[in-house]
DNA sequence: GATTGATATGTAAGAGCTGACATGTCAAGC
DNA sequence: GCTTGACATGTCAGCTCTTACATATCAATC
């Protein structure tokens, strides 16, 4: 069993959740429907496929024109899904530059902190509009959902901090 | 500049708001302040400590009983901290096993994400304690009450989750 | 038929990070 | 004086991930 299983389980997921698909449109789909939630350029995803190939987890369905290889996932490969899904235990390894940021805002001046305060609530209303029209389908919907729920929050303590700042300051 | 500076930046940040320290004490500090936000362990902080001071970012203040070298923030080290502080764009890349699991949901059978959404809000749940009961001061004041707005979101999701797959299932 | 741009797949160097191992110091209790 | 356990520092192998580079196909335009 590998360390670190992510990428391995977010390729899976995406070909259980979405049927067979190159290595190309899977790139694709980690921009457009699983970014909020982890990435991976083309570069770390074609080398994986091999491997996930070479472990039995998917098949090389049938090559297309270009040289495209569609894979498909396999029995072994879903049951390792499932397991990962159901026995995960949601590990405490959170890395957030913007909570390091909130971390060390005591070391800026009022202004300073203001400003950068202003940057992350902008970052979390961005996120929000994107998730805000999102069509149905493309997220789960409940990661839709926890994603809107972040974005909020982190919005609202943008708002308070940055009233907590002029207080103060 | 290297590619990613968030170790520096989370080591300065200590050393600036904690004041000087050895290699050990910063492990330490990472587990009981910083951990919440960013992790690093013991292995990767010595070596990187040794490069900081090669780029005239710290230095060894001195050298204690066995062998415990304290090391200071040089002006240097404060003015990029700062710099990034004030400049770092709040990146888009996030990346949550948790929100993985909740974007996978769909392909679990009712029992089993309710199960899985159990285990989330039981995570969320803890790490509230943790937060509530923080000593002031030990978190940074806004990290602290980022990681709480986020804490209790997460356990607003959760329940609002296993509400629909209720009502669904 | 030549050029251009989007499509599509790959490799390689090097930075980042984890887990296992190795070493030595000091304080307290026996 | 010996053992034990907490303190303290370090290396190394191997995996993960990013950036830059390299290549080839196809469609459309000139």
């Amino acid at each position: 069993m590998l360390a670190d299983m992510s990428l391995r389980i977010a390729l899976l997921g995406l070909l259980a959740t979405k049927g067979p698909a190159s290595g190309y449109d899977l790139a694709k789909k980690f921009e457009h429907s699983l970014n909020h939630v982890w990435q991976a350029g083309h570069t770390q995803i074609y080398p994986e496929l091999v491997k996930m190939a070479a472990d039995g987890l998917v098949t090389v369905e049938h090559e297309g024109a270009r040289g495209r290889k569609i894979y498909a996932i396999t029995a072994e490969g879903r049951a390792l899904l499932t397991e990962w899904l159901v026995g995960h235990d949601p590990s405490a390894t959170v890395r957030s530059e913007t909570a390091l940021q909130a971390f060390l805002l005591a070391l800026l001046d009022t202004e300073q902190a203001a400003a950068v305060v202003e940057r992350i609530k902008a970052h979390f209303q961005a996120r929000l509009a994107v998730l805000d029209c999102q069509p149905e389908g493309l997220f789960g919907k409940y990661a839709l959902s926890l994603g809107l729920h972040q974005a909020r929050s982190g919005i609202a303590w943008a708002d308070e901090t940055l009233a907590a700042l002029r207080r103060e300051g």
